[in-house]
DNA sequence: TTCCAGGTGCATA
DNA sequence: TATGCACATGGA
């Protein structure tokens, strides 16, 4: 898999690896491409990312960072392996094959979800990217994602300049919230307790605490259900229109495998079936 | 014009 | 506990 690593570079094979899967299957909002290369950033971290024939170059001061945010020790093979055994994953597997589930920076990942509820990806893109240019430090040519600390001050009013309708106050407010969190200290909770500690979180109901436990918590038996896997659901499971209720059958089903389903069944559904 | 986007919060029964 | 509706915004 990792193929070298030097100070300031990283050179990855692509067996079970593919760029444009991982950032595009929606688990992630802060990239971007320039020129021929994706430049992909995280909390203050940034990796420029070359593709080559046969695999990635990623150029970054931090490549033990990217290690781990790219989950690039785990054999994604065994997974890909057990997954396949439902024949509702196939396909899925197949579409998606070199998807990875990112390990991203919490703050950042709750941000980034409360803003995408109900919202479209483009947008999301926009608030966040604004985000980093008015309150992250400056790194090179690019923009840190802000820690609370630096985003503290911002109001609902700002956040309702960004395009964030009503989710400005949501976001207001969680800033509040989040000084008595403790990012820290939580990850060390089982995940129904930590789920049910962001649930009550302003702007973060049970989808969306879904999203910040599997890519920020990289806790991997939770199963988010969003319109394309309620979709989804009712073409090959049944109709249902409680998501709660999905949620458990999917869980209850793929078990510890199931942020894994969840994302190759999420990024076949949206950009294949429609 | 209406519908929809990786839903949440709140009132009501 | 469960259901229904309002909530900003902009693209299709």
């Amino acid at each position: 898999m990792i193929k070298s690593k030097e100070e300031n570079r990283l050179i990855v094979e692509k067996e079970d690896f593919n760029l444009v899967q991982t950032l595009e299957c929606g688990q992630v909002f802060s990239y971007f491409k320039e020129n021929d290369n994706f430049v992909v950033q995280s909390a203050d971290k940034v990796a420029i990312i070359e593709e080559k024939e046969d695999c990635y170059i990623i150029n970054t001061s931090s490549p033990n960072y990217f290690i781990n945010y790219f989950d690039l020790t785990t054999d994604y093979s065994i997974i890909k392996r057990e997954l396949s055994k439902f024949p509702v994953m196939k396909e899925p597997i197949k579409f998606g094959s070199g998807i990875r589930i990112l390990k991203q920076d919490i703050f950042e990942t709750i941000i980034s979800f409360i803003v995408s509820a109900n919202n479209n990806i483009k947008r999301i893109t926009k608030i966040l990217n604004k985000i980093r240019e008015n309150f992250g430090k400056k790194i090179g040519n690019y923009y840190a994602f802000p820690t609370l600390n630096e985003l503290k001050g911002a109001t609902e009013e700002y956040f309702a300049k960004l395009g964030a309708g009503y989710r400005a106050k949501y976001l207001e407010n969680v800033l509040k919230e989040l000084e008595d969190f403790n990012i820290e200290e939580s990850k060390n909770l089982p995940t129904e307790e930590l789920r049910n500690k962001l649930i009550s979180l302003s702007g973060v109901g049970p989808k969306v605490a879904d999203c910040i436990l599997l890519f920020g918590y990289s806790r991997l038996d939770v199963f988010p259900v969003d319109t394309w896997i309620e979709k989804m659901y009712n073409q090959f499971y049944e109709n249902c229109s409680n998501r709660n209720v999905i949620r458990q059958k999917l869980v209850e089903e793929f078990g510890n495998l199931s942020g894994y389903a969840q994302q190759y069944l999420f990024y076949y559904k949206r950009s294949y079936l429609k």
